[in-house]
DNA sequence: CCGAAACTGAACTGAATAGTTTACATTTTT
DNA sequence: AAAAATGTAAACTATTCAGTTCAGTTTCGG
């Protein structure tokens, strides 16, 4: 199937991962119980014990996963092509559906949740996940095209303000389970608004 | 000492209450065990289960009265003295100060952590919290002063902007454990940032 | 097909914790 | 001061859950 070099890491591995993934996702850190892990799983709870030396060691992998799967989705993001505004608009729609995803929105609440009490968890997330993104998109603030096009001076606040703005209220709805996931007009909608008062900042 | 109509509610009440605060603040909702509330707050178990039916009744208490301060002193934002700039700046630092607080950080921490298993939670923070906020911004968007000199044709809108722009990075470097708490100079500077894009996209 | 490594299932340990109960003490009201 | 309301301390129930152990089974490379 894939030819990644396994490292031989024992045939359930990627069985455990994605079984504790599900029910993370679904139940929280906190109220995802390594028995039901097992179960969802279809392993022993001595195998998964066998992998990770404990419940946060197991978070902290799926955690590590889920950033890369969505570093990996973001690359797409700095495609340079078109002008500036459309190049934004794009961007803006692609956070805004990370951001709205039930994905999204089960990790954040989970990394929110534990950061206190679990300091790695709070910056393995902070460092992997929404840093990756700003770091991103502050390239893209830094680069020729958008030097050419923009006036903006530094990058990273620009990369900041154009994050800022794509998390809507409608993101608290969201986490606070007030509102359901959004359809593909409004967050185009938001996606407008977004790249209308960015523009309206840093165009020249 | 303070006149209030008490209800009679029983000499220990607001000891209770005081405690809980403290110790959801400083464990989340979880970590936070009864006993330990208790014992911080100096009362006995079961006075305190002769207060709130369950440890969910107790934390929504808690939330009711944190969000009934921070409405108080938001109320005093919308003060429409001197010109724009300057009063958008005084409320951007209000409620950047607000944002970066260990409290309003605890709070938001815990009910975004519980929204889901516990969707009473998210819904009563998230109106009498967050939207209060915008409603009294959004008044302030639609008032004549800011009409006279601004041009904003969805006062929600401007206000949802706003807000976002003032949860900065920072604050999810704050949330995350990341950051300590900014110093003034920070919030100036970010409240500055704030004002200068806000004006961009709705100065006249 | 054999032996080693990986896996299973189920029982077990030990610790926490929400909520209750009870017998007694203190405070407030009348 | 008596009565009524309120509070205390501590033991108790019942449950949940992380992590371990182990005797036996499956899988797979050589």
């Amino acid at each position: 199937m894939n030819a990644e070099p396994q490292f031989k890491k024992g045939r359930k591995y990627d069985q455990v991962i994605s079984g504790a993934r599900d029910v993370f996702m679904r139940e929280g850190y906190e109220g995802a119980s390594v028995d039901e892990i097992a179960r969802d799983a279809g392993v022993s709870k001595a195998t998964l014990y066998s992998y990770f030396q404990d419940k946060q060691a197991l978070f902290l992998a799926v955690l590590q996963g889920e950033c890369n799967i969505q570093k990996k989705a973001s690359m797409e993001l700095a495609c340079q092509e078109q002008d500036i505004a459309t190049a934004l608009h794009h961007m803006a729609s692609s956070i805004l559906c990370f951001l709205m995803s039930e994905n999204g929105l089960a990790i954040f609440r989970i990394c929110v949740a534990e950061a206190q009490r679990f300091p790695k968890l709070g910056q393995a997330f902070y460092e992997t996940g929404p840093k990756n993104g700003m770091v991103q998109l502050s390239a893209f603030m830094a680069s020729p095209k958008a030097q050419a096009e923009l006036n903006i001076s530094d990058p990273w606040g620009a990369a900041d303000t154009f994050m800022q703005l794509c998390r809507s209220d409608l993101m608290l709805q969201r986490l606070m389970g007030v509102a359901d996931i959004p359809d593909e007009a409004t967050i185009k909608a938001h996606a407008d608004e977004v790249v209308k008062t960015f523009l309206a900042r840093y165009g020249r």
